[in-house]
RNA sequence: GCCUCCAUCGUCUAGCGGCCUAGGACGUCACCCUUUCAAGGUGAAGGUCGCGGGUUCGAAUCCCGCUGGGGGUACCA
């Protein structure tokens, strides 16, 4: 078995091409295949420089690897259309429809033939379908006027009666789809410019490469029955479809697109998703084990996924799954894989030396168990931390003053505080002996404990969420933490 | 418009004729834990299985129609 992914370089890859490249990853993986990667890059006009590079870091990042493709080569290569085309390998099977009749010339223009539908609609015409008048020529005669040196491009002569019939893996049930060739036109198979269009190309590279099964977007299956007949008129055996359910957007109205929607794959790295959790979120993106099992590691779900389970209808993006299921996988992590991982956003955010120093990165791995369990992606660290790694604004005496609180009663208070804390010389490990203190002064001033923590807290951090208070004392020091104290009381005298 | 695919809580899904008074997860809400926020625990609300017919002793499950949504209708993929 061997499948294939194909995206075209027209940008980067976004989150439902990371899908479709997933489904057949796995296809491959839990059916011992293999899994090819392939650049159709036919569209010279969409092209984007560097996009290849771009969505093969995408993938990697997603943990997909493919066994042949452009970077790695293989029997079957090149593996981008441009190289496969300037090696000529896609004219030979153009000729041979031509030759046997069932392709032609088509000399009609693109100008020409929007006039042409434009009439066809003046005239109430529903459905435009363009058969070039050349199809009945003899070849000959499409050759004599091809070297006068007049532009044409290929067309494929589809039928006019009858009907194309597929089978589809995913949907259209035991029937599979049908369609009424009266319905197709005449598709470019060849452009002017002798670059193959999509269809031809993809099917040529698909037999060429030796591809047993498609799994592809559904966008594609309207133009199955081109393929379809293209293996026919080829007498090659047609691979085996799977049209996958689209990811709509959240809004449920439209695919997942480029420009809406912010879906690209390099994105969530950048925010500190997991490869882990993305590639766990995706695989039940359309696909389920049971009626209950969600988190699973690459080789229970290499092992599980199987292509009668894929769904037949749409998904939709679901950003807050995603974050949970980042946060579950960030809470599996070892303390010290986080701090690892949360240390290039410290440094994006210049709260860390880059690179990291020794200390620095002890510091960073004091800090982590603070934050570990309420992060729900790596990149909310430095917001998280800012206020330990570096300096504080001092508080307002507004945000100082706890509920039910005045002025007066919250110097007095912090005074106290930072009497009975100086008195207390080691602060390492002794978060006990901390909160012991504090507790003390809450039964002293009849405070609650919310109140007075409360106090502190803001003081020490100028904020109202923050860690637990006595780690995040502890993990600040004795000293930064009697200092920001001694200027909140200033702030409330 | 035409062609085609799809249709279960707000969302992702389980379900393949009787185990369904429709199960799980996310989200939402409440309570517990608690110094804040998370995490964790417990619980609740939320679906007349898009609608209407049929088949059947029995339908979310099969059939038909309708409606709604997606996709296609390019010398783009």
């Amino acid at each position: 078995m061997r499948v294939r992914f194909a995206p075209s370089p027209t940008g980067y890859l976004h989150i439902g091409g990371v899908r479709t490249a997933l489904f057949n990853w796995l296809f491959a993986r839990h059916y011992g295949g293999q899994f090819l990667l392939r650049i159709e890059d036919t569209d010279e006009k969409r092209f984007v420089e560097g996009a290849a590079n771009d969505l093969m870091t995408s993938m990697r990042w997603v943990g997909i690897d493919w066994d042949e493709g452009p970077d790695i080569g293989g029997p079957c290569g090149p593996y981008v259309q441009s190289e496969r085309h300037a090696q000529g390998v896609y004219q030979p099977y153009a000729q041979q429809l031509l030759e046997a009749g069932l392709a032609y010339m088509s000399f009609t223009t693109e100008d020409e033939l929007a006039e042409m539908k434009a009439v066809a609609e003046a005239r109430g015409i529903k459905a435009f379908r363009f058969r070039g008048p050349e199809r009945d020529w003899p070849l000959a005669k499409q050759q004599e006027l091809a070297a006068t040196g007049k532009p044409y491009t290929v067309r494929l002569k589809t039928p006019t009666d009858g009907s194309t019939h597929f089978h589809d893996i995913v949907r259209g049930g035991e029937e599979g789809i049908r369609i009424n060739n009266a319905e197709l036109y005449d598709i470019v198979l060849l452009k002017k410019t002798t670059m193959p269009v999509y269809h031809m190309a993809h099917l040529v590279d698909d037999h060429l490469m030796g591809i047993t099964h498609v799994l592809r977007s559904d966008e594609w299956v309207s133009s199955t029955p081109y393929h379809v007949l293209l293996y026919q008129y080829f007498g090659w055996e047609a691979p085996a479809f799977a049209h996958l359910p689209p990811i709509l957007r959240a809004d449920g109205h439209g695919k997942l697109s480029k420009r809406k929607d912010d879906v690209s794959a390099n994105r969530f790295w950048e925010r500190g998703y997991l490869a882990d959790a993305m590639f766990n979120y995706l695989t039940l993106q359309g696909w389920s084990f049971d009626d209950h099992t969600e988190i699973m590691t690459r080789a229970e779900v290499v092992e599980r996924f199987t292509i009668d389970r894929v769904l037949s209808s749409p998904a939709r993006w679901n950003p807050a799954k995603l974050l949970d299921m980042n946060g579950i996988y960030i809470r599996a992590m070892a303390s010290a894989d986080v701090a690892t991982a949360i240390t290039p956003f410290l440094q994006k955010a210049s709260l860390v030396p880059t690179p990291i120093d020794d200390h620095s990165a002890a510091y960073v791995a004091k800090l982590t168990p603070l934050i570990h369990e309420r992060l729900k992606e790596l990149g909310e660290a430095p917001e998280l931390l800012d206020f330990l790694l570096g300096d504080i604004e001092t508080p307002s005496a507004e945000a100082l003053i706890p509920k039910k609180m005045d002025a007066a009663g919250t110097h007095t208070a912090l005074t106290a505080v930072h009497t009975s804390l100086s008195a207390i010389s080691e602060w390492d490990g002794q978060e006990a002996q901390l909160e012991a203190a504090l507790r003390a002064l809450c039964e002293q001033f009849e405070l609650k404990p919310g109140q007075l923590f409360g106090a502190v807290r803001v003081a020490i951090s100028n904020r109202t969420v923050a860690p637990p208070l006595f780690e995040t004392l502890t993990a600040l020091g004795r000293t930064r933490s009697l200092d920001r104290i001694a200027a909140a009381i200033t702030v409330v005298a």
